[in-house]
DNA sequence: TTTTGACCATTCAATTAAAAAAGTCAGAAG
DNA sequence: CTTCTGACTTTTTTAATTGAATGGTCAAAA
C-alpha cells in the first residue's frame, strides 16, 4: 500500500510539471508516461481517468497553497497586512500555476467534469474559513468591530477573485498565456486600494 | 441632413430590436433591411458596415444608461442608498441588454474591433466620474471622510464589475443565454454587502 | 441624394477522413 | 497477488472540402 501510494505521489509530480507547464489539454497522458518511463497502461493502472489524475494534482498543489494562505495571514501583524500576504500568496501560485487555471473561471474545459467545479467551490469555501478564523481573531483582539466574521469573509474572497479575474481579462485579453508582472502588480495594487477601503471605511 | 439623421436613428431603433434579442453574431444586416423593408445596400448607404452600426446602436444605449444612472445617485439621500439605486440601474440594463454583451469581457467577438473595447473603456471612464461626482458632494456635505473621490469611485467600479462578472460565471456557465432573476438578486445581494462593508469600515 | 439588384469575397456550417489521444484488456513479469 | 505492458478499441481532435450564408461593393436607376 505505502509502495503503490509512493508511486502516486512520483507521478503527481510529474504530471504537475506537465499540466503547470502546458495545461491540461496540451499534455497527454504518453507524455506524462514517458517522462516516468513507463507505458500509459501502467498510469492507467493508478489512475482511472486523466482528469482524475490532473484532480489529484490540483489537490496537491491547492492543500498546499491554502497552508500557505493560512499561515501568511497568522504571521501578520495588522488585518490590512495579514490580506495582503495572503494576496501576495495567491498572486505568487496564480504566477505559478496559471496554465492550470484552477482559479479562472473562463475556461470551458472546466465545465465538462463536475469534480472540478467541486474542488473550485471547497478551495473557495476553505479560503473563506480561513479568512474568517482570522477575522475572528482580530476580533477578539480588539482590532476589528464586531462584524459577522463569516459573512464579510465570504464578501472580502468575492472581491479579490472578482478583482483579480476582472483585471486579468481587460489587461490580457480573453484567451492569453502569459501572465506578466505588469498584471500582477496593477491586480496587487487595486487589492491593495480596496482593502484599505474595507479597513477604514469612507463613512465620516 | 436632418432627414439622413432621422433615417438613422430609425435603423438604429430598429436594429437595438435585433442585436438586443438575438446578440451581434446572430443578427444579420439582411435581418435589419428587411425589418425596415430597405435593401441591403441601403442600410451600407448609412452605415460601413456591420460593426459601426452596432457601435452606435451601443454608444445610443449606454448614454441613456449612463444618464439613469448618474440621476439615480443623484437622488439619493446617503451613499449606500445611492449606490445601490446606481446597482439597481445596471441589473436592469444587465436584464435588458445581456444579450449585447456590452458589459462582459468574456466575449471573444470584442476583441476583433478596437472600438468595441474602447467604447468599454470610455463607458467605464464616465461610469467613474459619475461616482466620482457623487463622492465629491457627499465628502462636501459632510456624509463622508476626506477621501480621495477619484480613487475611490474606481475602486468602487472595479469591484462591482468584478463581483457582477464573476457571480455570472460562478452561477451560469461560460456561455449561458439566460441571466435569470436569481442570479440578478445574488449579485444585488452581493454588492449591498459591500456597499455596507466599504461604508463602516472594519476596522474598530 | 438615395436606392437597389447583381455581384464579389469572406466567413460559417456541415461532412468527411485521417490522426491523435483516451481508455481497455489479456496476458506477461516480478 | 501486484504491477506492468503491447496491442487493441473507442473517442476526440484536427484538417480539408465544400456549399450556403453573410458581409460588403458598385454601377446604374430612381
Amino acid at each position: 500500500m505505502t509502495e503503490q501510494d509512493g508511486k502516486k505521489e512520483k507521478i503527481i509530480e510529474v504530471a504537475l510539471k506537465r499540466f503547470s507547464h502546458f495545461g491540461i489539454e496540451k499534455t497527454t497522458m504518453n507524455d506524462i508516461a514517458d517522462d516516468l518511463n513507463i507505458s500509459k497502461a501502467s498510469l492507467y493502472y493508478y489512475f482511472p481517468d486523466k482528469n482524475s489524475l490532473f484532480l489529484e494534482v490540483a489537490v496537491s498543489i491547492m492543500s498546499e497553497q491554502l497552508d500557505k494562505q493560512q499561515k501568511s495571514l497568522e504571521n501578520a501583524e495588522s488585518v490590512p497586512e495579514g490580506l495582503m500576504n495572503m494576496i501576495d500568496a495567491r498572486l505568487a501560485f496564480a504566477e505559478q500555476f496559471h496554465m492550470m487555471k484552477i482559479q479562472d473561471l473562463q475556461i470551458d474545459y472546466f465545465y465538462k467534469d463536475k469534480r472540478f467545479l467541486e474542488l473550485r467551490d471547497k478551495i473557495r469555501e476553505k479560503e473563506n474559513i480561513i479568512i474568517e478564523n482570522f477575522l475572528d481573531i482580530r476580533i477578539e483582539k480588539g482590532e476589528l468591530k464586531e462584524i459577522d466574521a463569516e459573512k464579510t469573509a465570504t464578501i472580502l474572497n468575492d472581491i479579490f477573485m472578482g478583482i483579480g479575474v476582472n483585471r486579468l481579462h481587460f489587461c490580457t485579453g480573453p484567451n492569453s498565456l502569459e501572465l506578466s508582472k505588469e498584471v500582477i502588480n496593477s491586480i496587487r495594487d487595486s487589492i491593495k486600494d480596496v482593502i484599505n477601503l474595507v479597513y477604514y471605511g469612507i463613512k465620516n
